[in-house]
DNA sequence: CTTTCAGCCTGACGGC
DNA sequence: TGCCGTCAGGCTGAAA
């Protein structure tokens, strides 16, 4: 499922084909994302140049003449180049068709992405915390953040206001890492362990970017392959495994929701 | 202010 | 074999 690094390898796979280009037509076939997609884009982005390509949290962000396109892969999204005359699979929901031949593909089966319009600011972006590979993010802030919180540190950092774009699987990955349990409240860590953990988060994002992200069912990249950092997951996924390091038997709880995997051994 | 939780959606999977 | 319930997950907005 897409997060961070999924987006960013995204992001470097469409960039050559689009940026600079001309938009021929857009088409959409299933408008009925998580959010319609603006009504009556095909008119407005036709005929308009994609000037800038970027990403911001997981989202990808279109710079036009004037304006923005906003896509969202949700958790089921992929973005691919095909050729004009690639066949329809089933899922594929819009596509973006340059002046240069490329055509970009939104698939997405579980419609949980989104693919929005707009002429200012996109307001899912008014209130994002900052970006964990760049030095505006470090465990200092986290532990300043986190005082007198009393949420569970997993759902913590993956609170977009605190730091976007760490998700389930790369929370737990950094926690492991770490050594901190994922249901230890969030107040109640130490400036020197968020400081352990502000730069596995770093770390371990920029590892699975370096190995294409990770795949575990449905993400590919805009070529249609695969990523190979679930190959090096040491707890996603494995509750009732043993662990890598103590071999002991991995825990699997929940928080917020969500699944979350940990060694109660090397995690305190 | 913080925290929790329903809802959006499809496909995979387990139980019967 | 097929039907049904459950789960997965990011994000928002309403409720507590």
């Amino acid at each position: 499922m897409p997060e961070l690094p999924e987006v960013e390898i995204t992001l470097k796979g469409i960039k050559p084909f689009i940026k600079e280009q001309k938009i021929n037509k857009l088409i959409v076939r299933q408008g009925s994302l998580r959010w319609p997609v603006t009504d009556g884009i095909e008119s407005i982005v036709e005929g308009q140049t994609v000037i800038a390509v970027s990403r911001r949290a997981k989202y990808l962000i279109m710079q036009l003449d004037r304006g923005s396109m906003l896509v969202h892969l949700g958790m089921s999204g992929s973005l691919r180049v095909v050729s004009a005359e690639a066949e329809w699979r089933k899922h594929d929901h819009i596509e973006l068709q340059l002046v240069n031949g490329a055509c970009l593909r939104y698939h997405d089966p579980r419609r949980f992405g989104s693919w929005l319009w707009s002429l200012g600011e996109h307001q899912q972006l008014a209130h994002l915390g900052p970006e964990p590979l760049s030095t505006d993010f470090d465990g200092t802030l986290l532990w300043r953040k986190a005082k007198a919180r009393k949420m569970s540190v997993k759902p913590f950092i993956m609170d977009n206001k605190i730091v976007v774009g760490v998700g389930n699987i790369y929370a737990a990955e950094a926690l492991f890492r770490s050594g901190i349990r994922p249901d230890r409240p969030a107040g109640k860590i130490s400036k020197q362990r968020y400081e352990l953990l502000g730069s596995h988060i770093k770390d371990v994002l920029a590892a699975a970017i370096e190995q294409g992200g990770t795949t575990l069912r449905d993400f590919v990249n805009s070529s249609g392959e695969p990523g190979y950092f679930q190959q090096t997951l040491a707890v996603y996924g494995r509750g009732g495994k043993g662990c890598i390091t103590c071999a002991g038997i991995l825990k699997d709880i929940r928080l917020g929701q969500r699944s979350s995997v940990f060694c109660p051994q090397c995690q305190r």
